[in-house]
DNA sequence: CTTATAAATGTTATATTATTACATACTGTT
DNA sequence: AACAGTATGTAATAATATAACATTTATAAG
């Protein structure tokens, strides 16, 4: 389980905002709909999301520049992600696959590098896109 | 086997910077760095990347906005790749495994998605930082 | 060689993404 | 009350990436 965060006002305001969308979201896009709620700037932003990403409320997905909320209560508080990703359409879900983040999370090779945090990207056609 | 590429002018002169380089570099860096061989705009660098990255020749370092050399001549051109990242030090290098990479272009789950490409980033501390 | 086509280049301007710096306010603890 | 840690507000700017348009070079076909 993970421990409880209480959100400020403004990180509740933005992860509401990401939550409810449910899909990838850009911070100017988020900023351009969090104005009317009086966040102005561009740092109001990114402060939040920063937080947000570190207590795993929500991730980034790095190809994209985009945020998504996680969706999937029980993730490794954003140590370890995986991403379906869709090139026609953009459509993005998170991968809970415990076979796929166990065979990750334990994966080690001769660098002798000790490897605490990962995130996949895997990207294909969806379903709708490939019927097109 | 790759297929050869013959590189264009620009594209051989960012790619031989990059090669020799070793690590990752960043794209406005490697504009400072071929100015004096003629490249004056952003717009040129980011082409020939675009291109090398299209035909393996780099990678693109999703979670860092640079660009490495391809450690790894077998590698399937672009569409299956994997590095280790050092959060300390910023040491990339591509992991070549060919279970891992066998793993994970075999993988599919219920999403009805056909993966045709992946990209997976590890992070932590590599075997100079971990001893400091 | 000529024509056609695709790929690459040059140049200017601009869009998008993210951070620095500094001042202020709120929250919980001793 | 004093302190430390976290969050906020605001302005300016840095860093990353693309649009638009003109021109040139390479490749292949007729
Ligand atoms: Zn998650
Ligand atoms: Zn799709
Ligand atoms: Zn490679
Ligand atoms: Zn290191």
């Amino acid at each position: 389980m993970q421990k409880e965060h209480i959100l400020s006002k403004n990180q509740k305001i933005i992860f509401d905002l990401i939550d409810k969308f449910g899909g990838p979201m850009k911070a100017y896009s988020i900023l351009f709909n969090v104005q009317k709620k009086g966040i102005k700037a561009p740092l109001q932003v990114y402060r939040a999301l920063d937080k947000l990403v570190e207590i795993g409320k929500i991730h980034k997905i790095e190809s994209r520049n985009a945020f998504i909320a996680c969706q999937n209560s029980s993730c490794q508080v954003s140590k370890a992600t995986a991403f379906s990703i869709c090139e026609s359409c953009e459509n993005v879900s998170e991968i809970s696959n415990s076979k796929l983040s166990k065979y990750l999370s334990n994966f080690s090779d001769n660098s002798g590098m000790k490897y605490s945090k990962y995130n996949l990207e895997f990207f294909g056609l969806c379903k709708k896109c490939k019927s097109k």
